[in-house]
DNA sequence: ACCTGAACACCGTTCAAGT
DNA sequence: ACCTGAACACCGTTCAAGT
């Protein structure tokens, strides 16, 4: 595979470097082996350089980092009136979001370390606001549900990309073992003493049916904005 | 401060290494400077050790951390009878939760990587799902409920510490300028296109108010549990 | 048998020296 | 003026060699 990078009849004859090329170089690479292993050498040998190079384009790793989120939010398509009404809208938008991110491995997580304030993430805000107004939201609420529904959408995505990294795995070694983080919390409940914790066991079926991710996450976003349009939300 | 550690007046006269030794020393060390910022190497440090020696009692760094992570969360005082009926308890519950989390830095991202199955967090999960019954809500969803109050902790307490991080960090250089996150959004939001992002232009005001982090907590956990209550959750 | 010094294979970032 | 080789100050983890 590394005869294929330095074969100069696969390989672009000049790379001409911009800040552009950088980021979608390491999109790429975190598509390839994994938001954790993206390092700034890693990324510098991707595009045949030094890593000090690519501090001519870029301040540092973090604001890379983001750069490259909002490079992956690029391909969230907004809903349109096809998807039917602002609600429809709200949670095609959200769940868009959720499998774009989701496929970036872990990449969300770089939504973990503050607001992003990208071109593209400013706009699955807006129009995440626009919806939740349309929807009735009080004015003075829907920063708060905008806050609430990142908050799902990251904490999705990032339960999603663990899941479909643990599924690439498995297929990988071939284990007819389904989903061994399951297996494992069930058998972490059935050891833990009864009479102190009753709960889990009555619910240890539910509990350990992680399966269907897709599922869970819609679910909850129907929670949320049923809380939205019912209590304190209004 | 090395002189501290270095002399022997102040330092106990042996240094008994021990798992819990080691998980306690990590976490006085996420307090002091910060969870990034915790090494093994640093741990070791600590401990008057050399790195190699922490191996004998964790078996890497992910598994010290989700130590340290259980270890903080038996800070967390289950509710009483006197925090009221089961929905005040479990809002305490999650409350303090938050609180005991956010004020150890950033160690909530350990929950990220996966479900936590130590003594403790299993603790407050039981105690959240016994409430979650308690509160009428289908046994079918109350895996999923617990899920969605968990990706709360753990997103609300992330944010907290980034706030009383931001709050240390001003309070150390006795800047006047009150929250540099807020202007630097406020700024961002003034320089769009209105006629392509009117709604961020129209909540500017509410968008860039995130001092009181603790009431938006609070209001996106009634959401949550007033959505679990009307619409698809019970 | 248990512990650890020293080494291995990496990091992010800087900056003086080159073109 | 722009770019980058080489270096700096770190990492997590391993393992042979000591006690």
């Amino acid at each position: 595979m590394s005869t294929t990078r330095d074969n100069p009849r696969t390989r672009p004859a000049k790379a001409p470097l911009s800040r552009a090329a950088v980021v979608t170089a390491a999109l790429a690479l975190v598509d390839e082996i994994g938001f954790a292993a993206v390092t700034m050498r890693r990324v510098a040998q991707a595009l045949d350089t030094g890593p000090a190079s690519l501090y001519v384009y870029v301040s540092d790793r973090d604001e890379l980092m983001a750069q490259v989120y909002d490079l992956a939010l690029a391909e969230v398509e907004l809903p349109g009136p096809a998807d039917g009404d602002w609600r429809a809208r709200l949670e095609s938008l959200v769940g868009r979001a959720v499998g774009v991110l989701a496929g970036h491995d872990d990449l969300a997580m770089v939504a973990l370390t503050g607001v992003q304030t990208g071109t593209n993430a400013l706009r699955l805000t807006e129009e995440m606001l626009r919806l939740l107004r349309e929807g009735g939201i009080d004015d003075a609420h829907c920063a708060w549900a905008a806050d609430l529904l990142d908050q799902h959408v990251i904490s999705s995505a990032l339960e999603r990309a663990g899941w479909l990294r643990d599924q690439r795995r498995q297929e990988a070694t071939e284990q007819a073992m389904i989903l061994k983080a399951e297996r494992e919390l069930d058998s972490v409940i059935e050891a833990l003493p009864p009479a102190e914790f009753p709960t889990l066991h009555a619910l240890r079926g539910s509990l350990t049916t992680t399966g269907d991710s897709d599922a869970r996450a819609e679910w909850k976003l129907r929670v949320i904005i049923d809380g939205l349009l019912g209590g304190a939300g209004a």
